[in-house]
DNA sequence: TCAATCCGGACTAAAAACGTACGATTTAAA
DNA sequence: TTTAAATCGTACGTTTTTAGTCCGGATTGA
């Protein structure tokens, strides 16, 4: 299945978290906050703050903070931070990679349809959006273990 | 990066050219028009067949051909059909996965909204749209070889 | 100075994807 | 009726990707 990677969904929940803070703070506490494993949690930040999406305060007392309000951070720039240019196929235009088939392929550069609707709808959903409590529902959810 | 997987790309090479067949054709055939590997054709095409995007025929003079028009096939059923349903996260609705983390999760259930656009993408590009024939420029693409 | 904190890369282990192979089943044609 | 051409289903080994961890170095406030 077309799928993030779950390091971008921990980027999700680590920016909703930062979101809420008033002063950075450092990994370990968003760790903490957000139960999420400390190491990867500060490896997303790391990610994050390359990507510009959040800012890093390094020495004592430092952390991160959130660079931009959560309705300029959209989902494609969450995960392009986390995992690079989104792009499903190697045959997307302006990528150096090129598979063995081209020669006979007749779908040739037609992907790139259907990436550019992919990034849009990406962009169409920001960090606010997704913070935006849900009314209901999510939090009496029952779930069984899958066997 | 969000991308689909090698074999869903293969799908659709292996789709658009079964819309140019008139008759039934083998596995064996579309491996040699398409220059895919043979076993991993046939790997494909029995996936489709089960998802009902082709019609199997057995036996001697068997083979494969399209159940829908391409205008009627669109991209979201084709990587539907190699890779399962689409989801981004296991936190979809409807979904029997559950994270470790959901007791403490602030975009719980939020991803639905991505999920959906998503799907919408997918859907907006059909088998035919990705067939139709670039104006100039592909054909004439020079690229270089990667290291 | 000292302690807290980020930085960057390297490394290991786990998971998924890929490609392949094989025996069983079906069916048209000889 | 026999034979050959196909698909069907499954299982397996390899490769690639992802996740998670760790450590030494650099930065900064107290």
């Amino acid at each position: 299945m077309i799928k993030i990677s779950r390091l971008a969904d921990y980027a999700v929940v680590t920016l909703a978290d930062l979101a809420q803070q008033k002063t950075p703070v450092s990994a370990v506490v968003v760790a903490g906050q957000t139960r999420l494993p400390e190491p990867t949690v500060a490896k997303v930040l790391k990610l994050l703050a390359k990507a510009g999406l959040v800012q890093s305060i390094r020495g004592a007392n430092g952390g991160y903070r959130l660079k931009k309000s959560p309705a300029q951070i959209d989902v494609a720039q969450i995960v392009t931070a986390i995992e690079g240019p989104v792009s499903l196929t190697a045959c997307v235009e302006g990528s150096a990679d090129i598979c063995d088939y081209q020669k006979h392929c007749t779908v040739k550069g037609r992907w790139d349809d259907v990436h550019r609707a992919l990034r849009e709808a990406l962009e169409s959903v920001t960090l606010a959006d997704m913070m935006a409590r849900p009314k209901c529902c999510s939090q009496i959810k029952k779930r069984d273990k899958r066997p």
